[in-house]
DNA sequence: GATAGCCGGGG
DNA sequence: GTGTACGGCTATC
């Protein structure tokens, strides 16, 4: 039959070692198949003298002789998985012991070069043994899976949620229907009441067998709901069997965080999914809340009530909170169906299961990718490295990429250059590879800037593997031309997450840990960008352009005449090696250049631009923070569409000087006042604002738990500032002199100190300092 | 400006 | 359970 590999995992039966194949056919079904045959083994470099003394090792089975690289290794094979990391211990005393530190499970996947997510051929007795298992060729699509998602309630009044003693209140489902279980009666047709906690777990967990679930999703269920339930359960003696089996969720520590996992379901957790996204820069929020993301990704809003009244609404039986937890388990959904194309194919690019792809970092996407095609070469996968090794690693840092500095102020007709995947065309075109490198004097080589010598006679594995990978990309794109519907976006989801993977090879090279760590190659590597992108400065001015910006792989000119960008892209590429080009990005009317802090020259890093459409890109300011009023968020927003789209210096401070007005007058809305902050544990000595308006509260009578999201209004009455501090729905006042100095004035200098204003210029609407001709 | 230490998401 | 792994921001000197 014909099948996808939805997940794996180890398993032990009748004291043999094997794998548990969990199996998505095309017609829709979810099956499972067991592979008993495939055995544990890791590498040692010695001589075959050394084979009796090997044999003696403790759960040492057989030891056989076998070829990496072109050289020869001793294979010993283990009965279990669970023996390899103690034989390999005693086997390093008779040589160096290699491909030990690789787990059974993606041994088992690379060997048998099976690609999850990707089509397979299975064929299995009446029992579910393996008798026959092969990739097929094609990217086939995915047979569409049973998605579900839950989200739970606590009963917390006093904090953080402890589920030893803080009971589960709810459970909102959605996935072929919404069901919501409590214990609670609630006048919706979606709502199942229960009588007790258990109960609420058990049908919890029946609803997701009887929707037959394939994955289940969550919002950080790693760390929050699975644990919390699995403990919950304990407390009530309930049977939580949200799995397959009789299992209960299985937790594991995954680097530094947790996760959970089910047996014969995936369990798809859409915070890990956005941070990375976050991490990658494809979402850039302040907060990963899931009602920020939401609509961020969705542009949608959610149901939504204050974490801490979630207890006193529980408790005067208010219908809202039923409202507000569905939303969570329908926005969730949502999130993960949106996301789950691109990890589905990042897991067939990489190699991983959709479990693991949907937690990788990008180094460990690509590693998994490279021990998969170093296998197929028949070359040796590289040891990680110890950790003093990948401490000295960190420790030592290499130049990095160009940047030229702007002046700061405001510009009109700029053309935006991009070099197209600049430090991947550079690692192809010049073979950098930590196998090609140190090439002899004499032997044909590419010479990086450094002097570092790649030999071009063989190609590396790094290159070959990211050309591969470019190609792909570039497949998938140009078939995304022909394509319609869902052919079309799993196309687009491919091509993505190749880009994703392409981008993350350079970062590998210098990641500590990566088992093809190589300074020599990222240093050459970055020492090339920075060359193309001077000689390309270079260039633009001998062409007659003027160069605001430069930064890694990117070019920002002035033009007099549109016509020259063209031509002068047309005559860079000209020249440029084969695999590299220069794009343009777009052509933007206006865009503004800040200084980093006032007085300081540079503006690294730190624009606004406006195209045509009037489309705003921002990089490298603050974002919209929570512990700003939203009075200074807002006028530093207005501020920055004034300047790019009227380019109007004076209008703009007009306006920051009619919202100083509106508070000196005192007819600015308090709800614009409002500062958000966390309130955590701090030394007593200097108190924070946040704390002086809890302590008020709580004299007065009122809960105000710890890690609470504090609001707070700075008032007029007290000395200090936390004695000023008042919370929001108690303060009758506010202080002028506080939101102009330090919250609207702060704000807004960040972009008109470019302009050579300081605090006084805004207040009284004279210019400063040397100005230029706006 | 370096560096140590904290925190994310969840209720 | 062959593995024990992050990175950005802030406070503080």
């Amino acid at each position: 039959m014909k099948a996808f590999l939805l997940d794996i995992d180890y398993v032990m039966r009748k004291n043999r070692s094997g794998v548990r194949l969990l199996l998505k056919t095309p017609t829709g079904k979810t099956t499972r198949a067991y592979d008993y045959s495939f055995e544990p083994y890791f590498l040692v470099d010695a001589d075959e003298k050394k084979t009796d003394a090997l044999k003696k090792i403790a759960g040492v089975k057989r030891v056989e002789t076998t070829e990496r690289s072109g050289r020869k290794f001793l294979k010993v094979v283990c009965t279990h998985p669970s023996e390899v990391p103690m034989a390999a211990s005693a086997a390093s005393m008779h040589g160096k012991t290699y491909e030990n530190a690789i787990q059974y499970v993606r041994r088992y996947l690379i060997d048998r070069k099976i690609v999850p997510c990707a089509p397979l051929e299975v064929e299995a007795d009446e029992e579910g043994a393996v008798t026959l298992l092969r990739p097929l060729e094609g990217h086939d699509e995915m047979p569409s899976l049973r998605m579900a998602s839950f989200d739970i309630e606590t009963y917390n009044p006093t904090g953080i949620p402890d589920a030893k003693k803080d009971p589960c209140i709810m459970i909102g489902c959605s996935a072929s229907k919404d069901v919501l279980f409590t214990t609670k009666k609630y006048p919706f047709d979606f709502v199942k009441t229960v009588a007790t906690e258990k109960e609420m777990l058990e049908a919890f967990s029946s609803f997701i067998r009887e929707e037959r679930t394939d994955v289940l999703c969550t919002y950080n269920g790693d760390e929050f709901d699975l644990p919390y339930l699995a403990e919950r359960a304990k407390q009530t003696k309930a049977q939580l069997r949200l799995g397959r089996t009789k299992a209960m969720p299985f937790f594991k520590r995954l680097g530094l965080r947790n996760t959970s996992r089910l047996n014969g379901r995936v369990h798809f957790d859409v915070f890990n999914v956005v941070s990375f996204m976050s991490t990658i820069g494809a979402l850039r929020l302040p907060r990963l809340s899931l009602d920020m993301v939401y609509e961020e990704v969705l542009g949608k809003k959610i149901e939504d009530i204050a974490k801490l009244e979630i207890w006193k609404a529980w408790d005067r039986g208010d219908a809202h909170l039923a409202k507000y937890c569905r939303s969570d388990a329908v926005s969730c959904l949502e999130l993960a169906k949106h996301f789950l194309p691109l990890e589905i194919e990042l897991a067939r690019v990489s190699g991983t299961t959709l479990h693991d792809a949907s937690r990788a970092t990008t180094g460990q996407l690509v590693e998994s990718l490279l021990m998969r095609r170093a296998a197929e070469r028949g070359e040796l996968i590289p040891n990680k490295p110890e950790q003093a090794e990948a401490e000295a690693r960190q420790a030592a840092p290499i130049q990095g990429a160009f940047v030229k500095i702007p002046e700061p102020g405001i510009y009109e007709n700029i053309a935006v250059f991009d070099f197209r995947s600049l430090y991947p065309s550079i690692i192809i075109s010049h073979n950098v590879d930590p196998e090609t490198i140190g090439c002899a004097e004499g032997e044909d080589a590419f010479v990086s800037p450094l002097g570092h010598r790649f030999c071009k006679n063989r190609k590396g594995l790094i290159p070959s593997v990211l050309s591969e990978v470019l190609e792909a990309r570039f497949a998938a794109k140009k078939a995304m031309k022909t394509a319609e519907g869902d052919a079309r976006s799993q196309l687009d989801a491919r091509q993505w997450a190749l880009k994703i993977v392409a981008n993350s090879f350079y970062g590998y090279l210098l990641y500590a840990r990566s088992r093809w760590y190589s300074r020599e190659c990222g240093e050459s590597v970055t020492a090339w960008g920075r060359h193309y992108i001077q000689e390309t400065m270079r260039k633009a001015e001998e062409a007659g352009f003027k160069v605001l910006y430069g930064d890694t792989d990117s070019i920002m000119l002035q033009y007099t005449d549109e016509k020259k960008v063209m031509e002068f892209q047309k005559a860079i590429n000209a020249e440029l090696p084969e695999k590299m080009e220069l794009e343009l990005e777009d052509i933007y009317p206006r865009g503004i250049f800040v200084a980093k802090k006032q007085g300081e020259k540079g503006a690294k890093k730190k624009y606004a631009l406006i195209n045509r459409d009037g489309k705003i890109k921002i990089r490298g300011f603050e974002l919209v923070r929570r512990d700003w009023s939203r009075v200074a968020r807002r006028t530093q927003k207005d501020v920055l569409e004034i300047l790019l789209k009227e380019g109007d210096v004076k209008k703009a401070v007009a306006l920051v000087r009619k919202v100083v007005e509106d508070l000196r007058a005192g007819v600015t809305p308090m709800e614009d006042l409002v500062i958000h902050t966390q309130l955590r544990k701090k030394n007593y000595e200097v108190k924070s604002p946040e704390l002086g308006a809890v302590e008020k509260a709580r004299k007065a009578g009122v809960r105000v738990p710890d890690n609470s999201l504090v609001s707070y209004v700075i008032t007029k009455t007290g000395k200090t500032i936390s004695e000023k501090a008042e919370m929001a729905e108690t303060a009758k006042d506010y202080d002028a002199d506080y939101y102009v100095n330090n919250q609207v004035l702060p704000a807004v200098l960040k972009i008109l100190g470019a302009f050579g204003y300081d605090e006084d210029g805004i207040k009284l609407g004279g210019r400063q300092k040397g100005l230029g001709s706006w």
